[in-house]
DNA sequence: GTCCCTCTCCTACCTTGGTAGGAGGCGGCG
DNA sequence: CGCCGCCTCCTACCAAGGTAGGAGAGGGAC
């Protein structure tokens, strides 16, 4: 039996909420609370196994209630379940220490199947939240050779390695060619991009 | 019936898959390739719902043919089923267009349900590359007013103007000071940062 | 074949960046 | 008060970056 507890501001979502999980027989309701202070104090008695918290609530809000309910037990399962997926909820959640993200127009077996994930370890996500978080996290790979238009192949190395913070004797010896050969598909980078001088021309290897 | 093609470059866990697809009463495997470029070819031929697609393979290896297959579709829906889920083969995979990410090594049923997930077009991942995918994109947040340690507030405005990409005679033209002294504090910036030229210094101002 | 692009490299020159060392003014602190 | 840290600026020098122009080799297109 999982035992759940319920944070949200609207009494009429926690009963619809309640209603749901007692449907399921393997879900327990042993707690409601109606904001981010009652929250955490009650998380800290009932030591429940999974959290399904909303974020926009009166006094204490999601965000501050999970991060503390986190700090104080860092194996608490708090599962976001909010109407709002965009970044500034998303990401301070998870941050927070939020194990799952799921949003409201979720169909309902999706809330009961992500309880169950929560409370097994894993991450539940809605489709659209995950896909934003995959995004966001191939935007922010390190080593990102974005394809940059008009630039031949051997400029687009020089430009990715420009961006890694290298000198042209660095870059000339990692491609195996000569310093005046660097210095030449660099003119050709500044001028192309419109770079007035090699930090600018690594601030566009970065972000175009 | 859910179409799928089949790529990797062991006959053996090709045909492992292939039993199991075919288990499956609403999937059909519909071709099968060992390396990227029969991979290429045959997807374009055969227009499968769902290519489960290997990483390492010889010739042309996942990550290409992905990108290839993606940019040839941008309809086809990619599943990277792989070995290894390090950041190396996760994010390009991503990158390359992959809609999911499943490791071999998860239970027989996952690969199922995530076919069919890719194939309703949403994005299977595994437990533990979710986990990293979480991580990556809440390190990545943007709004970080990371605080930089043992940094004048004169220096804190210069090294914002580097990651802009001032010269150094427009740093001091914007700052009502000399360009000596614009030196001195990028001397003294860079020896503080660690950086062994502007270029890194910038790159710094960013992300630390 | 010819043309064009890419990649490679060169010389020469000028500008900018970066190092080293010193110095004066100002404000806080013991 | 003297000391210290910060900000300002200086000279001088060397290293690196950047510009201009040319040139040969190789490959693909026509």
């Amino acid at each position: 039996m999982i035992r759940v507890m319920l944070v949200d501001d609207q009494q009429l979502i926690r009963a619809g909420l309640r209603m749901l999980c007692d449907a399921a027989e393997d879900i327990e309701v042993v707690g409601e609370a109606g904001d981010g202070r009652a929250a955490i104090e009650l998380a800290t008695g009932l030591l429940p196994d999974v959290i399904v918290m909303d974020l926009r609530m009166p006094g204490v809000d999601g965000i501050t209630a999970t991060s503390r309910i986190v700090a104080a037990r860092p194996s608490a399962r708090v599962l976001v379940l909010t109407t709002f997926g965009d970044d500034d909820h998303l990401y301070p959640a998870l941050q927070a220490g939020a194990c799952g993200f799921l949003l409201k127009d979720a169909p309902p077996d999706e809330l009961l199947t992500g309880i169950r994930q929560a409370a097994a370890g894993e991450s539940p996500f809605s489709q659209d939240v995950l896909r934003r978080l995959v995004r966001r996290a191939v935007d922010a790979r390190p080593e990102a050779p974005r394809p940059v238009e008009g630039l031949t192949a051997r400029e687009r190395e020089v430009l990715g390695l420009v961006g890694e913070g290298l000198s042209n004797a660095e870059i000339a010896e990692r491609m195996f060619i000569g310093v005046t050969t660097v210095k030449t598909h660099i003119t050709a980078l500044m001028t192309k991009t419109g770079s007035p001088n090699r930090v600018r021309l690594a601030l566009f290897a970065h972000r175009g």
